[in-house]
DNA sequence: GATCAGCTATAGCGATATTGTATAGCTCCA
DNA sequence: TGGAGCTATACAATATCGCTATAGCTGATC
């Protein structure tokens, strides 16, 4: 058993093919495909089942995936270990935010990375909640921002906010920060929601029944861009989180204003998954993360309420 | 990084010499020195500490041990996963036990192993619990049976066992297993108790200050067999667990009655290292040591209260 | 049904890495 | 002071790995 083995049987479990293993390895595809068979030679049980159109796992090679996952985990604590700690990390990271999310952290975090650990692969994902639950569970990314998932399995969460979301309306609305809207007051008025499927439409609907209302949804549109241009097109309001919104307020392209009774909020929170230990990159990401909220929140940038343990700024 | 590299390190660390371990792994000397040197050269570090017969780790070489050895069980746990359920484990492991459970458990358990897995090698220790509880996290033993520590830390305990302590006296004391006896009956009387120390000794003080009674502790010895040879030659009465009177009740050179108001009862528990995956070896040794306790109390051998799953004798 | 695309597996060869042999040099002990 | 015990380096021998070429299979398309 070689450490090249094990690293092939990864990718290959991954990717689903040799060839495929091969272009992203560099290394020609039957070299990997005598690694393999010399790692199942040596085990003595098939790892792979073949297909016309690539391999797949059989049961014992994700039993032994796992074990071959750990030991790449505890060479990279050993290569952590050896580092100074104030030797500057080296690797990749994928971390997964929410559009809005990305748009907001990716800055700072890269800014971060680049004067702490400027040798870091940083690979940031912005994708909806559920393609990025997806990706944790697979291991394409090591840490993810999520809105807080229903059925969040096998991960370790550290809440971070519960955002506030804010009616959103064009810019002679009448819609003011400073005059918060009571919920029930959007009986029968056009909104425009994203679909069914999305988080923020739940909460809304949610908070439509708290009020005793129903909403006239005129629009569905799952683009924030999109909904965006309609309300400032005059086709409706729309409730969103304020972030996306800022600039367009600033430029008193659209106006917003808070919603009481209730107040619509989503809980954000930062998560790993919980089968696979944390890296020091995936510690520094998710602190500086945590620190970039805290500090979004601290200067008003983004109304909300912190949760869990707040990380100096 | 290799798999070969870090074998190297485990046995070179273990044996503080290059020339040792190339004997033990049959491999030349030189292509020892060159390993350590590439893996110090990779990892940026010295890992080890020359001096004129032989080498010692670093602080950081110890730290990345730990690491290596991680490796390797995980190797070994793949191996494991790939060979049939119904195939005898190899390998070592070492187990604890406090010395009066030891005298139980050694005999059925190393038969339990020669049945089922011959190839094992089997270090059975025998200690008292300080001793146990620092060798479990040194990793010099996989797991331990012990007596209840105050602060077991970062340990992963099962309950077995609530152990019921004995008065026991000279055979002509009266003392018999029919007639139990109120602790407040032992208020001014001479006994012979393990020294402050003891876990045993803690807990008879616990019992007489219940039972508003001061003990005349007489004598302090912390071996049972001295203790023992005390009592028989009426110097005065002492309180231990059953099994290790038991040939002495047989054979009439001392006698043992159950105490009530309150029951003295040390708890036993199996404990494995927290930061360390159970192997299958280990999981087996757990399992078969449960599974003779319980055995045991169920003949009536081991007067107590079974805790936890039982396994099946 | 034929052809082509996409894939895995094997053979043979060259390049590279690892191990063995020889030996230098150091420390420690008698 | 000499010898034992150890590590480190140089060079040669051997083993391993990766590459190229290609066979053979499956599945999709025409």
């Amino acid at each position: 058993m070689e450490l090249s083995q094990l690293r092939t049987l990864i990718h290959v479990a991954e990717l689903g093919s040799l060839s495929k293993a091969a272009e992203r390895l560099g290394i020609a595809q039957p070299a990997l495909s005598r690694q393999i068979r010399m790692l199942e030679d040596e085990l003595a049980v098939p790892l792979f089942a073949r297909h016309g159109r690539g391999m797949i796992l059989t049961d014992k090679g994700r039993e032994i995936l796992e074990h071959a996952t750990r030991v790449m985990v505890e060479l990279e604590e050993i290569r952590a270990a050896a580092a100074d700690l104030d030797t500057p990390l080296r690797g990749r990271i994928g971390i997964g935010f929410p559009p809005t999310v990305a748009d907001i952290v990716s800055v700072p975090l890269v800014a971060a990375f680049g004067k702490a650990h400027p040798q870091v692969e940083l690979r940031l994902v912005g994708a909806y909640t559920g393609y990025l639950l997806d990706w944790l569970h697979r291991g394409e990314i090591d840490l993810a921002v999520l809105y807080d998932p229903h059925s969040a399995r096998s991960l370790r969460s550290q809440p971070l906010l519960l955002e506030n979301l804010f009616l959103i309306g064009p810019p002679d609305s009448g819609l003011s920060a400073t005059r918060a809207i009571p919920f029930k007051d959007l009986d029968g008025r056009r909104v425009l929601l994203p679909s069914t499927r999305h988080g923020l439409r739940t909460i809304v609907e949610q908070c439509a029944t708290e009020a005793g209302i129903s909403l006239n949804v005129a629009v569905e549109a799952d683009s924030y861009a999109t909904l965006k241009d309609l309300v400032r097109h005059g086709h409706g309001w729309t409730i969103l989180p304020l972030p996306p919104i800022h600039d367009d307020i600033a430029a008193n392209r659209l106006a917003a204003a808070p919603l009481i009774d209730p107040v619509p909020v989503r809980r954000l929170v930062l998560s790993y998954p919980a089968d696979r230990p944390v890296l020091r990159l995936a510690r520094f990401a998710g602190d500086t993360i945590s620190g970039i909220v805290t500090d979004h929140v601290e200067r008003g940038i983004w109304p909300g309420q912190l949760l869990g343990q707040k990380a100096s700024a």
